[in-house]
DNA sequence: CCGGATTGATTGATATCACTATTGGTGGCG
DNA sequence: CGCCACCAATAGTGATATCAATCAATCCGG
């Protein structure tokens, strides 16, 4: 997770923050400098601060008598983590998890190919080890748990693919994971089905056998996508 | 491309970024604010609101009494636009693309398949014109408006997939386009079977065959992937 | 009616001060 | 001798005041 020390301008931000990713506010929409320091209460300094960083995240931009103007969607960095946070704390989650999940359809299958093809064969073992503990904890209902369990197996095979970019996926995985869990979009006990493919894919990795891997894994991707357009909680 | 004003903060970053990019600084190396005061010959308030975005990609933590910490390559927003750019103008460089164009392989061909499968009819149609233009200049050698039109071409098909997270690749993908032109790295002439596989995938997703366009875009990203292994310049 | 000078609102930048948290040392106690 | 509690130095954090630069909007002359 990214860092996050109580400081005020992170406050700030995580007002802001939400509202603007939520749509709260309509691109183009002009706030002030002073209008913050106002509104919250804070200095100058803490102000622009705040800005900066929705500005560098492509939220705003700050312009000399022109304000603070929101930017419309396309320009939003829609892969950073934070962003990512906000905006399933919002209205539009549903569309936002579905669209992630479009993502990892399109990106993990790939990523266990790549691993079970080039992973160290050492942590490539240890999968096999925490798809087991899944289907124990699953089976038990330990949500939490299972989550935690789920973002390690994900992260995990990311991080095997020796790709910079596909590890870097993993914060986003796990955004989407955290959400699933804490907005109650999980089944209560993960399908028996999901929890097979997972082991599938952990014995796959291990053995260096892409192709199986990749099916499995486009296995788990696509139920979960399907489920979503269900609008029903799936695995 | 992001928003660049001219600001003192981002010319701080400017300086700042690439260097921390390119690892000029280990993880774990401290700063302090005072010391990029004087370097840089900003007052504290520039000096900490380049620190700040640092902070949001990941960068660098600030903490009190331990100063401002350089962060492990793998904490940092590697889907930034702009660390991208940073770490493509340094020593990098090749690795980075690399690991840039398996995430292109990944996703470009999933992107081209929704494209032809649920695009508007008519933004589709437009594809080939695209595509015919640069075969044009690309045979003409021009290829500054040749990497342009390159680009309108990715960005229209991940865009055309109607997936918010794909469309936020575009700014990846022409931050390569881009580095791969302007250091070089592409052949003076675009190879003839690059040129007729881009006109494939654009008939295919005017055409509303996602398998076609999907196995185009496939050869087209692996064929660069291939070039690029070998150190030697691709399409 | 059009175009260019004017202007005032708003960000950009600096300087300085008080506050706070963290760390690392120091001295006392077991 | 080692462990723990306390203290002080240090660096970021936050506030405030002030001036400079910019530019959208307005106004005025031709």
């Amino acid at each position: 997770m990214t860092t996050e020390h109580r400081t005020l301008h992170n406050r700030v931000l995580a007002v802001l923050g939400p509202a603007i990713a939520a749509g709260e506010y309509a691109p183009g929409h002009a706030f002030t400098l002073q209008g913050l320091e106002g509104d919250f209460g804070v200095s100058r300094t803490v102000a622009r601060e705040a800005v900066r960083v929705l500005e560098s995240m492509g939220l705003v931009v700050s312009r000399p008598r022109t304000g603070i103007r929101v930017r419309p969607q396309r320009d939003w960095s829609v892969f950073d983590p934070q962003l990512i946070r906000w905006r399933l704390a919002g209205s539009g989650r549903m569309e936002q998890l579905r669209s992630l999940n479009e993502l990892r359809a399109a990106v993990e299958p790939g990523a266990a190919a790549l691993a079970a093809e080039r992973g160290p064969a050492d942590e490539r073992a240890q999968l096999e080890a925490v798809a087991e503990r899944m289907t124990l904890t699953g089976q038990a209902g330990e949500l939490t748990t299972f989550m935690e369990l789920d973002i390690a197996f994900h992260r995990r095979i990311l991080e095997l693919s020796g790709n910079e970019m596909l590890s870097g996926l993993a914060e986003v995985v796990t955004e989407v994971l955290v959400a699933r869990t804490s907005y109650d979009l999980m089944p209560h006990n993960p399908r028996p089905e999901a929890l097979r493919l997972h082991m599938t894919v952990a014995r796959a990795v291990r053995d260096g056998l892409p192709d199986v891997a990749e099916a499995a894994m486009r296995a788990i991707v696509t139920e979960v996508a399907d489920a979503l357009r269900d609008d029903a909680p799936g695995c």
